[in-house]
DNA sequence: ACGAACGGTAAGCATAGACTTACGGATGTC
DNA sequence: GACATCCGTAAGTCTATGCTTACCGTTCGT
């Protein structure tokens, strides 16, 4: 549940862990029908599922034999909220840089 | 220039390349400078600057010998667009299992 | 109770890619 | 013009990790 200082973002590196949560965020699904739709094996799903859900990305929940992912809000608002500091951060450091130097006389910090 | 279908988010997989983004968001930096902050060589920081270059998450800028990279707005701005949709999708999704099944018949789609 | 469907795990391999050292080109300084 | 600084690129190594096959446990159907 611990959710990542980066977010889990590091988790998206990943192309087929990304088409997994894109999927998953239009439809929730099995483990089997996230393998028919993509270019691996059922077991190679099932490890990215297992780190996703490691990273507070993803939920499972028991349904039968299957079992049902889909996306965890509270890992989707973990990446806003990286993203967002991040953002915030180039905000303020382009205002200081716009206001503190119109005619760029030194950006060193001493 | 062309920003990637994720929004560029495939680049930040490594964990080098994230710190390299997160300094350059709170202040524009030369590759030397970078370098002395993150415990790898200063080509190294040169390859992952090219990279996030080539994905449009940060721009360069001469001045005398240095090169001062900074974020790109626009590439921030793409990360932005490609979880929002994420976001939306999944909220869309949410949305409608929660009104298309109070008592849990069936999920498939036909 | 038996068989089938579904999925998690182990072991092993193979490729991507992150890092280093070495080099060369451009710019600024004396 | 010579030297120093700063940086990008090439070549090579090595590790992380994504994928596959094989196996086993669990749950449902008949």
């Amino acid at each position: 549940m611990e959710t990542y200082g980066d977010g889990g973002l590091g988790l998206l590196g990943d192309p087929t862990r990304r088409a997994i949560f894109e999927i998953l965020a239009r439809r929730p699904s099995s483990v089997g029908e996230l393998a028919e739709r993509l270019p691996v094996s059922r077991p190679a799903v099932s490890q990215h599922l297992r780190v996703l859900k490691d990273g507070g990305l993803v939920v499972s929940h028991a349904e039968g034999t299957r079992r049902v992912y889909r996306l965890n809000p509270e890992g989707v608002a973990g990446l806003r909220a990286w993203l967002d500091g991040v953002w915030n951060d180039a905000l303020t450091a382009f205002q200081k840089a716009a206001e503190a130097a119109p005619d760029d006389p030194e950006e060193e910090v001493p």
